[in-house]
DNA sequence: GTCCAGGTCGCGC
DNA sequence: GCGCGACATGGA
């Protein structure tokens, strides 16, 4: 323990029924630094950058009992500002999606009694990132790729370009826009192992710092659906899938990201071993309307 | 060596 | 619109 670090407490309330652990654990983001998962304290840690300029560590719990409150533990190098302490909050609710309404989800999934999906009460959040620029990268770190692979490339874009918290080297938060331009595409791809990724992150880095995208527009709920994909497929590196990833990372769950995982889960559970077609994928979900995404992801495997 | 991974791009038709 | 090869990298 350090002890010339300063501790914040806060809690912060979901709007409705939540499960903590499955939102913390339910997809592979938590496997991606600076995502941490401690099973034993049940606790999710991240460390982050603040639009200050410090860096501090978050740790998320909550109570097995009672789903109401997720209690924030923040280490920090300086006592954090209001404004720090208001972003801080900002971030675990994006992270945990304590504002996002599921019971349309629930209804369907009630109604739907013919299938088989694993969705206990409060589940159904998939944690993501304090900010849909990570987010994003974290997308193109998936694809064409294995999932150690992307494990590697996240863990070693941190290790390379985060900043730490002063004191606690390995307390690294995930690099900003300005540190990945900074670096320059050639050294993403010598020390990160992005491989003709690098172009894409290094272009998305750039885009963000000179104002020509504005990733907070993304998250209007007035955006039309419609709209944010055909943006979103705007971005090198962003296709069908990444697109759908994507907007389910903002919430929007209508379109499946249709990858070489989602082909063998529904080849093995519905097809009988034939590879089926895109658009038998499509009409399979189909009944899931604005729920697709979370009608395959919560859908439990073929025996 | 070859193939492929929770794909996407740019090209030619 | 559709099909096809190239793309970095590391593991099987």
């Amino acid at each position: 323990m350090n002890s010339s670090l300063h501790t914040t407490h806060l809690t912060e309330s979901p709007t409705a029924l939540f499960d903590f652990e499955t939102t913390a654990t339910a997809h592979g983001w938590v496997a991606l630094r600076p995502f941490e998962w401690d099973a034993t304290a049940q606790a999710l840690r991240r460390t982050q950058q603040l639009s200050s300029g410090q860096v501090v560590r978050l740790t998320m719990t909550a109570d097995d009992s009672s789903e109401a409150e997720v209690h924030i533990t923040i280490d920090s190098a300086a006592p954090l500002s209001a404004t720090e302490e208001d972003e801080a909050r900002r971030a675990v609710r994006r992270m945990l999606r304590l504002e996002e309404d599921f019971s349309d989800f629930y209804r369907l999934y009630q109604q739907y009694s013919d299938w088989s999906l694993q969705l206990k009460p409060g589940e159904g959040r998939l944690l993501r990132c304090p900010t849909l620029f990570e987010d994003i990268i974290y997308t193109l770190c998936t694809t064409n790729i294995n999932w150690r692979g992307t494990i590697r490339m996240v863990d070693r874009l941190v290790a390379a370009l985060g900043e730490s918290v002063p004191g606690q080297a390995e307390w690294r938060a995930f690099p900003t826009a300005e540190a990945i331009i900074e670096a320059g595409a050639d050294f993403l791809k010598r020390e990160t192992g992005l491989g003709y990724r690098s172009g894409y992150v290094w272009e998305l880095a750039a885009a963000v710092t000179e104002g020509r995208l504005d990733l907070g527009a993304f998250e209007r709920p007035d955006y039309p659906t419609a709209t944010l994909r055909r943006d979103l497929r705007q971005l090198k590196g962003v296709g069908d899938y990444a697109a759908a990833t994507i907007l389910m990372l903002l919430g929007r769950y209508e379109h499946l990201a249709i990858d070489s995982e989602l082909r063998l889960f529904v080849t093995k559970k519905y097809f009988e071993g034939e590879t089926p077609t895109e658009a038998q994928i499509r009409e399979l979900y189909a009944p899931w309307g604005q729920w697709q995404y979370l009608a395959y992801w919560f859908d439990t495997p073929a025996p």
